[in-house]
DNA sequence: TTGAAAGCGCTAACAG
DNA sequence: CTGTTAGCGCTTTCAA
């Protein structure tokens, strides 16, 4: 083991009872400054880590919160995970994080793994499927899971429905005529949302439904998709992507049919990830309020826990769209 | 907690008593076939989770792994903790990732956060400092620590010479006479190496050293820096870049300054990150074996937590350029 | 093949 | 203010 030396250990050297020894290390009063004194020169000398593991053993709960997160290099998630992580820290509380590669029965180990080490909550940024772990409380981040019921599950979530409707608002007002939305077939709850924002500002517009379906997500799949769309002699001028990783294979895939991005077709992304400001041309997309989310959800799972009453369990979190030149106006 | 059943609720209800229980669970023989069905039937009823930290206590030795990162938002350090995680799930070791934002206050809570719960070993992706954990073994990646000695410190990284040497020879061999290398000037062990092997390739090239220095690594920093530069009447038609992010704000800056890329300056990047795969033109950069380096960490790591002999703790992965548009010749 | 029991390091009730 | 001690859930030795 990393380290033999124990309360006990501490205790005889300055010359206490362990009992003592926890109280100072756990400041919960009952010794006087000497003892306190006595102790902590011990403890430095010896660099003692008081052991975790038979604290939450005998306490019955652990300071660890459980993330299990479907791809850590998605940008928007590693996002996600680290101001989670952040936040977590700041209330002494350590982060486990899963990688789950969107794969069940991973993720199923993953989760058992969490339970056999009784973290005190868990977190799901995956979308994949609800989970009853009855003791353990449980909190949906970002992507509604199947099988989601507003009753029994904690989910908070971004305001996807404005997030479509105000890419495909900003395309309008671009002017375009010939607006196509593209997303992955393998639709998860929040892509289907997005189409709907899109879908009611085209009946705003009195504009046609136009859809490009890819399958799994990726930049080359996009923009073989798009290419292959244009080659069937179809008209965009306007392009609502699911995502920012659509949106930069669309427009790698414009570019090589010659259309040329802003000019010829405008394009929106959305999550504001690092490719959509990275990106030549930057990608006008619809930006989370990754902060606010983040602190809901950890406010939401720290009151589970507690079982303190909550007002709500379900957040919606606001969008804005980030304008930049993919959206452009060349007049 | 989480959950209330234990081994003893098990034995009761299989009416066997709890070390047959644990000897099941664990297949360490000594039931019968008998035995075991009606236990794990029972087990399967209850929906029961052992209890790792009871098991770890009495073990004195986890399963799990902490992974200490600067900054898990930099698309290379999530691609490491990707495969580090995934690689240590498969050796049935959980991670436990910890992010220090580069701020040595933090790191020092996190690694004593890691102590305390007794992890069975660490690996530090940070390069800030060496720490003397004796008992729990560590093993550094990607960055060499301050203070790092060959014969005591475990170490895996890339071959950051080799990878400078070739970033500034594709420069040279594309015709490029005035060859900058951008770096932060906040420099860290790489990036001092990769700077050797830029100035090794130019002298062997006869040509003349041109350094731009940047702050805090970031893309706004470096497009400033780079338009700076030009501004004050230097000539440059290469760049090498210690790393994407520089290089993608490089540009930028270029392109601001009405110089293209590649006509006019050819550019490298390094880490070979998405951006560089993604960016407009696209960035021609050093990859690195990241699928080696992480599996020479993890066998590292568990030689030396298993009291292994090992060959050598240290060791040096190959680099090699892909070539991008940034660096195409235009004749 | 099985069970009883000690003990991992810690906290907290209880006694002083 | 301080010490003694039971017990958290598990593994493992020893005995049967």
């Amino acid at each position: 083991m990393s380290n033999s030396i124990n309360m006990k250990t501490i205790a005889e050297k300055a010359g206490v009872s362990v009992a003592t020894v926890s109280r100072v290390i756990n400041k919960n009063g009952r010794f006087s400054d000497e003892t306190e004194e006595k102790v902590r020169k011990v403890i430095e000398e010896l660099n003692y880590h008081p052991n975790t593991l038979a604290k939450s053993l005998k306490e019955n709960h652990t300071k660890v919160i459980g993330v299990v997160v479907s791809d850590i290099t998605n940008p928007h998630f590693a996002r996600l995970v680290l101001e989670l992580e952040n936040m977590l820290f700041a209330h002494s509380y350590s982060t486990v994080i899963c990688n789950t590669n969107e794969n069940e029965e991973l993720e199923k180990r993953h989760i058992d793994t969490l339970i056999s080490q009784r973290v005190s909550g868990i977190i799901i940024i995956s979308g994949l499927k609800v989970y009853d772990l009855n003791e353990i409380p449980v909190v949906y981040l970002d992507q509604r899971p199947k099988g989601y019921q507003m009753k029994n599950h904690c989910l908070i979530e971004t305001d996807n429905l404005d997030g479509g409707y105000l890419a495909t608002k900003k395309l309008i007002e671009a002017g375009c005529k010939n607006i196509a939305v593209m997303y992955s077939f393998e639709k998860d709850y929040s892509q289907k949302v997005r189409i709907k924002g899109y879908k009611k500002a085209l009946k705003e517009a009195g504009l046609e439904e136009h859809y490009i379906a890819v399958g799994k997500i990726s930049t080359d799949k996009a923009a073989t998709f798009v290419k292959d769309y244009i080659d069937k002699g179809n008209k965009v001028d306007g392009l609502m992507c699911t995502n920012d990783i659509l949106a930069v294979g669309a427009i790698k895939g414009l570019q090589e049919k010659q259309l040329s991005v802003p000019e010829s077709v405008k394009v929106t992304g959305f999550d504001d990830s690092i490719l959509a400001q990275l990106y030549y041309p930057s990608i006008s997309s619809i930006q989370q309020s990754i902060d606010r989310m983040v602190k809901k959800t950890v406010e939401l799972l720290f009151a589970v826990m507690n079982n303190d009453k909550v007002d709500s369990i379900y957040n919606l979190s606001p969008v804005k769209l980030v304008e930049r030149d993919s959206t452009k106006t060349t007049k």
